[in-house]
DNA sequence: ATATAGTTTAGAACTATTCTATATATAGAA
DNA sequence: TTCTATATATAGAATAGTTCTAAACTATAT
Protein backbone atom coordinates (compact mmCIF):
# COMPACT_ATOMS: atom_id res chain seq x y z
CA UNK A 1 0.00 0.00 0.00
CA UNK A 2 2.63 2.44 1.18
CA UNK A 3 5.64 2.51 -1.54
CA UNK A 4 9.13 3.49 -0.21
CA UNK A 5 9.16 6.97 -2.35
CA UNK A 6 5.93 8.15 -0.54
CA UNK A 7 7.01 7.27 2.61
CA UNK A 8 10.55 9.23 1.52
CA UNK A 9 8.24 12.13 0.27
CA UNK A 10 6.03 12.36 3.37
CA UNK A 11 9.23 12.82 5.49
CA UNK A 12 10.51 14.84 3.48
CA UNK A 13 7.59 17.62 2.87
CA UNK A 14 7.67 17.24 7.01
CA UNK A 15 11.01 18.24 7.39
CA UNK A 16 12.31 14.94 8.87
CA UNK A 17 15.50 13.24 7.21
CA UNK A 18 14.29 10.64 5.20
CA UNK A 19 17.01 7.55 7.00
CA UNK A 20 16.66 3.82 6.52
CA UNK A 21 15.69 3.51 10.12
CA UNK A 22 12.96 6.10 10.31
CA UNK A 23 11.41 4.83 6.81
CA UNK A 24 10.76 1.32 7.93
CA UNK A 25 9.85 2.46 11.14
CA UNK A 26 7.14 4.87 9.69
CA UNK A 27 6.38 2.41 6.97
CA UNK A 28 4.83 -0.30 9.43
CA UNK A 29 3.19 2.51 11.69
CA UNK A 30 1.26 3.60 8.56
CA UNK A 31 0.52 -0.39 7.12
CA UNK A 32 0.98 -2.77 9.89
CA UNK A 33 0.78 -1.51 13.22
CA UNK A 34 -2.44 -0.08 14.94
CA UNK A 35 -1.86 2.05 17.63
CA UNK A 36 1.55 0.62 18.60
CA UNK A 37 3.79 1.11 21.43
CA UNK A 38 7.58 1.34 21.27
CA UNK A 39 7.58 -1.42 22.48
CA UNK A 40 5.35 -3.22 19.86
CA UNK A 41 8.06 -1.38 17.29
CA UNK A 42 10.66 -2.76 18.51
CA UNK A 43 9.40 -6.77 18.20
CA UNK A 44 8.41 -6.37 14.91
CA UNK A 45 11.83 -4.48 14.29
CA UNK A 46 13.81 -7.21 15.71
CA UNK A 47 12.29 -10.12 12.87
CA UNK A 48 12.23 -7.87 10.07
CA UNK A 49 14.94 -5.35 10.88
CA UNK A 50 18.08 -6.52 13.20
CA UNK A 51 20.04 -3.93 14.78
CA UNK A 52 17.66 -0.69 15.14
CA UNK A 53 18.35 0.23 18.68
CA UNK A 54 15.55 0.96 20.80
CA UNK A 55 17.01 4.80 21.42
CA UNK A 56 16.35 4.97 17.17
CA UNK A 57 13.10 4.02 17.80
CA UNK A 58 12.03 6.53 20.60
CA UNK A 59 13.94 8.95 18.60
CA UNK A 60 12.27 8.57 15.60
CA UNK A 61 8.40 8.78 17.05
CA UNK A 62 9.61 11.90 19.30
CA UNK A 63 11.06 13.28 15.81
CA UNK A 64 7.70 12.22 14.09
CA UNK A 65 5.49 14.01 16.83
CA UNK A 66 7.22 16.90 16.73
CA UNK A 67 7.23 16.78 12.66
CA UNK A 68 3.36 16.27 13.18
CA UNK A 69 3.12 13.05 11.16
CA UNK A 70 2.25 10.89 13.98
CA UNK A 71 0.28 11.50 17.37
CA UNK A 72 1.29 10.19 20.60
CA UNK A 73 -0.78 9.97 24.01
CA UNK A 74 -1.51 7.54 27.42
CA UNK A 75 -4.33 6.29 27.88
CA UNK A 76 -5.37 4.96 31.78
CA UNK A 77 -5.21 1.44 31.30
CA UNK A 78 -1.46 1.54 30.74
CA UNK A 79 1.96 3.14 31.16
CA UNK A 80 3.07 3.07 28.04
CA UNK A 81 2.74 5.80 24.83
CA UNK A 82 0.48 5.00 22.29
CA UNK A 83 1.21 6.83 18.52
CA UNK A 84 -0.97 7.02 16.16
CA UNK A 85 -0.79 7.74 12.66
CA UNK A 86 -3.97 8.94 12.37
CA UNK A 87 -3.83 12.68 12.76
CA UNK A 88 -7.26 14.30 11.73
CA UNK A 89 -9.55 15.07 14.59
CA UNK A 90 -10.97 11.75 15.63
CA UNK A 91 -12.03 9.88 18.90
CA UNK A 92 -11.30 6.31 20.59
CA UNK A 93 -13.17 3.29 22.02
CA UNK A 94 -10.81 1.25 23.89
CA UNK A 95 -11.85 -2.37 24.14
CA UNK A 96 -11.31 -3.37 27.94
CA UNK A 97 -11.19 -6.91 27.46
CA UNK A 98 -8.37 -7.01 24.39
CA UNK A 99 -6.78 -3.79 25.28
CA UNK A 100 -7.01 -2.65 21.45
CA UNK A 101 -8.06 0.98 20.76
CA UNK A 102 -10.49 1.43 17.66
CA UNK A 103 -10.85 4.77 16.12
CA UNK A 104 -14.03 6.52 15.71
CA UNK A 105 -14.88 9.54 13.28
CA UNK A 106 -15.41 12.56 14.18
CA UNK A 107 -19.16 12.36 13.50
CA UNK A 108 -19.67 9.41 15.25
CA UNK A 109 -19.61 11.39 18.54
CA UNK A 110 -20.66 14.65 18.62
CA UNK A 111 -19.62 17.02 21.24
CA UNK A 112 -20.73 20.04 22.30
CA UNK A 113 -18.45 21.69 25.03
CA UNK A 114 -20.57 24.78 26.57
CA UNK A 115 -17.24 26.21 28.61
CA UNK A 116 -16.77 29.68 30.15
CA UNK A 117 -15.50 32.23 27.13
CA UNK A 118 -12.67 32.34 29.07
CA UNK A 119 -11.76 28.55 28.01
CA UNK A 120 -10.07 28.50 25.10
CA UNK A 121 -10.22 25.27 23.84
CA UNK A 122 -7.70 24.05 21.42
CA UNK A 123 -8.83 20.04 21.10
CA UNK A 124 -11.41 17.95 22.39
CA UNK A 125 -10.77 14.39 22.59
CA UNK A 126 -13.34 11.41 23.70
CA UNK A 127 -12.55 8.55 24.84
CA UNK A 128 -15.10 5.75 24.98
CA UNK A 129 -14.52 2.23 27.56
CA UNK A 130 -15.72 -0.44 27.07
CA UNK A 131 -16.28 -4.22 25.61
CA UNK A 132 -17.36 -5.55 22.08
CA UNK A 133 -19.54 -8.17 21.86
CA UNK A 134 -19.06 -11.19 19.73
CA UNK A 135 -19.79 -13.96 18.33
CA UNK A 136 -20.30 -16.91 20.70
CA UNK A 137 -20.00 -15.59 23.73
CA UNK B 1 -14.64 21.46 56.22
CA UNK B 2 -14.12 17.74 56.71
CA UNK B 3 -13.86 16.57 60.13
CA UNK B 4 -12.10 13.34 61.14
CA UNK B 5 -14.55 11.61 61.88
CA UNK B 6 -16.70 11.98 58.79
CA UNK B 7 -13.61 10.90 56.84
CA UNK B 8 -13.15 7.74 58.93
CA UNK B 9 -16.81 6.63 58.70
CA UNK B 10 -16.47 6.73 54.50
CA UNK B 11 -13.28 4.44 55.37
CA UNK B 12 -15.37 2.45 57.50
CA UNK B 13 -18.51 2.53 54.86
CA UNK B 14 -15.90 1.66 51.97
CA UNK B 15 -14.30 -1.27 53.63
CA UNK B 16 -11.02 0.33 54.20
CA UNK B 17 -9.78 0.06 58.05
CA UNK B 18 -9.06 3.71 58.72
CA UNK B 19 -5.30 4.30 59.94
CA UNK B 20 -3.72 7.33 60.62
CA UNK B 21 -2.20 7.77 57.29
CA UNK B 22 -5.06 6.85 55.58
CA UNK B 23 -7.38 9.08 57.35
CA UNK B 24 -4.71 11.72 56.31
CA UNK B 25 -4.28 11.04 53.22
CA UNK B 26 -7.70 10.90 52.22
CA UNK B 27 -8.64 14.57 54.17
CA UNK B 28 -5.89 15.88 52.09
CA UNK B 29 -7.59 14.30 48.77
CA UNK B 30 -11.01 15.51 49.77
CA UNK B 31 -10.15 19.06 51.45
CA UNK B 32 -6.78 20.69 50.15
CA UNK B 33 -5.73 18.68 47.39
CA UNK B 34 -6.79 19.17 43.45
CA UNK B 35 -6.22 16.52 41.36
CA UNK B 36 -2.83 15.37 43.03
CA UNK B 37 -0.07 12.79 41.78
CA UNK B 38 1.54 10.52 44.75
CA UNK B 39 4.83 12.96 44.30
CA UNK B 40 2.19 15.97 45.36
CA UNK B 41 0.68 14.12 48.31
CA UNK B 42 4.57 13.11 49.65
CA UNK B 43 5.58 16.52 49.55
CA UNK B 44 2.71 17.84 51.69
CA UNK B 45 3.18 14.71 53.41
CA UNK B 46 6.75 15.90 54.41
CA UNK B 47 5.83 19.20 56.01
CA UNK B 48 2.42 18.23 58.16
CA UNK B 49 3.02 14.65 58.59
CA UNK B 50 6.34 12.95 58.25
CA UNK B 51 7.44 9.37 58.85
CA UNK B 52 4.93 8.85 55.88
CA UNK B 53 6.73 6.85 53.79
CA UNK B 54 6.31 6.57 49.98
CA UNK B 55 4.87 3.16 49.89
CA UNK B 56 2.21 3.74 51.77
CA UNK B 57 1.19 6.69 49.95
CA UNK B 58 1.12 4.32 46.96
CA UNK B 59 -0.74 2.15 49.32
CA UNK B 60 -3.17 3.84 50.48
CA UNK B 61 -3.81 5.38 46.98
CA UNK B 62 -4.70 1.89 45.39
CA UNK B 63 -7.19 1.26 48.51
CA UNK B 64 -8.47 4.40 47.81
CA UNK B 65 -9.23 3.42 44.12
CA UNK B 66 -9.74 -0.40 45.10
CA UNK B 67 -12.81 1.11 47.56
CA UNK B 68 -14.12 3.83 44.59
CA UNK B 69 -13.82 6.45 46.96
CA UNK B 70 -11.48 8.34 44.74
CA UNK B 71 -10.70 7.62 40.72
CA UNK B 72 -7.33 7.69 38.73
CA UNK B 73 -5.76 8.24 35.54
CA UNK B 74 -3.27 9.54 33.39
CA UNK B 75 -2.99 12.39 30.91
CA UNK B 76 -1.01 13.11 28.00
CA UNK B 77 1.13 15.49 29.36
CA UNK B 78 2.30 13.93 32.38
CA UNK B 79 3.77 10.28 33.14
CA UNK B 80 2.26 10.40 36.56
CA UNK B 81 -0.99 9.16 37.64
CA UNK B 82 -3.49 11.55 38.83
CA UNK B 83 -6.10 11.03 41.69
CA UNK B 84 -9.71 12.74 41.81
CA UNK B 85 -11.79 12.65 45.03
CA UNK B 86 -14.61 12.96 42.55
CA UNK B 87 -15.82 10.06 41.88
CA UNK B 88 -19.22 11.01 40.12
CA UNK B 89 -19.55 11.33 36.08
CA UNK B 90 -17.39 14.20 34.72
CA UNK B 91 -14.95 15.64 32.40
CA UNK B 92 -12.12 18.02 32.37
CA UNK B 93 -9.85 21.10 30.93
CA UNK B 94 -6.62 20.47 30.69
CA UNK B 95 -5.10 24.09 31.06
CA UNK B 96 -1.58 23.57 28.55
CA UNK B 97 -0.36 27.10 30.16
CA UNK B 98 -0.19 25.66 33.94
CA UNK B 99 -1.12 21.93 34.06
CA UNK B 100 -4.18 22.90 35.94
CA UNK B 101 -7.10 20.35 35.70
CA UNK B 102 -10.62 21.54 36.17
CA UNK B 103 -13.57 18.94 36.49
CA UNK B 104 -16.38 20.12 34.18
CA UNK B 105 -20.14 19.06 35.07
CA UNK B 106 -21.98 16.42 32.73
CA UNK B 107 -24.31 19.12 31.46
CA UNK B 108 -21.39 21.55 30.15
CA UNK B 109 -19.76 18.99 27.90
CA UNK B 110 -22.54 17.06 26.03
CA UNK B 111 -21.32 13.63 24.47
CA UNK B 112 -24.16 11.71 22.26
CA UNK B 113 -22.19 8.60 20.69
CA UNK B 114 -23.42 6.26 17.79
CA UNK B 115 -21.48 3.38 17.76
CA UNK B 116 -22.28 0.02 16.03
CA UNK B 117 -24.40 -2.24 18.33
CA UNK B 118 -21.54 -4.34 19.47
CA UNK B 119 -19.86 -1.59 21.16
CA UNK B 120 -20.73 -1.62 24.88
CA UNK B 121 -20.04 1.61 26.36
CA UNK B 122 -19.22 1.59 30.01
CA UNK B 123 -17.48 4.98 30.59
CA UNK B 124 -17.45 8.64 29.12
CA UNK B 125 -14.66 10.63 29.96
CA UNK B 126 -14.34 14.10 27.25
CA UNK B 127 -10.89 15.94 27.74
CA UNK B 128 -11.00 19.34 26.81
CA UNK B 129 -7.26 20.85 26.21
CA UNK B 130 -6.64 24.87 25.90
CA UNK B 131 -5.97 27.88 27.67
CA UNK B 132 -7.32 30.28 29.56
CA UNK B 133 -7.55 33.89 28.78
CA UNK B 134 -6.74 35.76 32.10
CA UNK B 135 -6.42 39.53 32.42
CA UNK B 136 -3.00 40.97 32.20
CA UNK B 137 -1.78 38.83 29.40
C1' DA C 1 38.15 14.84 -0.33
C1' DT C 2 37.04 17.21 3.78
C1' DA C 3 34.52 19.54 7.22
C1' DT C 4 30.32 19.95 9.40
C1' DA C 5 26.21 18.64 11.03
C1' DG C 6 22.88 15.10 11.77
C1' DT C 7 21.84 10.20 13.11
C1' DT C 8 22.44 5.73 15.37
C1' DT C 9 23.87 2.99 18.97
C1' DA C 10 24.76 0.59 23.56
C1' DG C 11 24.43 1.25 27.83
C1' DA C 12 23.92 4.36 31.81
C1' DA C 13 20.70 7.22 34.09
C1' DC C 14 16.33 8.68 35.37
C1' DT C 15 11.33 8.71 36.89
C1' DA C 16 7.25 6.70 38.51
C1' DT C 17 5.56 2.81 40.60
C1' DT C 18 5.52 -1.81 42.69
C1' DC C 19 7.58 -5.43 45.34
C1' DT C 20 9.89 -7.58 49.37
C1' DA C 21 10.93 -8.41 53.90
C1' DT C 22 10.60 -6.81 58.36
C1' DA C 23 8.56 -4.13 61.92
C1' DT C 24 4.52 -2.31 63.89
C1' DA C 25 -0.26 -1.70 64.87
C1' DT C 26 -4.87 -3.34 65.27
C1' DA C 27 -9.05 -6.25 66.23
C1' DG C 28 -11.07 -9.81 68.34
C1' DA C 29 -10.86 -13.85 71.38
C1' DA C 30 -9.89 -15.69 75.81
C1' DT D 1 -6.03 -6.76 80.03
C1' DT D 2 -3.12 -10.27 77.47
C1' DC D 3 -2.59 -13.20 73.53
C1' DT D 4 -2.86 -14.25 68.84
C1' DA D 5 -3.88 -13.64 64.15
C1' DT D 6 -4.20 -10.50 60.70
C1' DA D 7 -3.62 -6.14 58.52
C1' DT D 8 -0.75 -2.19 57.77
C1' DA D 9 3.55 0.68 57.47
C1' DT D 10 8.13 1.16 56.34
C1' DA D 11 12.83 1.39 53.96
C1' DG D 12 15.00 0.06 50.43
C1' DA D 13 15.45 -3.03 46.36
C1' DA D 14 13.47 -4.02 42.05
C1' DT D 15 11.04 -3.06 37.84
C1' DA D 16 9.13 -0.68 33.64
C1' DG D 17 9.20 2.81 30.41
C1' DT D 18 11.69 6.45 28.64
C1' DT D 19 15.50 9.75 28.09
C1' DC D 20 20.30 10.91 28.22
C1' DT D 21 25.30 10.48 27.09
C1' DA D 22 29.20 9.87 24.52
C1' DA D 23 31.19 7.64 20.86
C1' DA D 24 30.81 5.81 16.21
C1' DC D 25 28.80 6.33 11.97
C1' DT D 26 26.42 8.59 7.90
C1' DA D 27 25.05 12.18 4.97
C1' DT D 28 25.48 16.82 3.00
C1' DA D 29 27.70 20.69 1.34
C1' DT D 30 31.39 22.71 0.21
Amino acid sequence: MFDTKIIVEKLKAAGVQPTAQRIAIYHYILSEADHPTAEKIKDWADQGFPKLSLATIYNTLNALVEANLIKEFKLPHSAKVIYDCNVSYHHHFLDEDTGQLIDLAPDLVKVNPKVKKDFMVNDVHVLLRGKRRRAGR
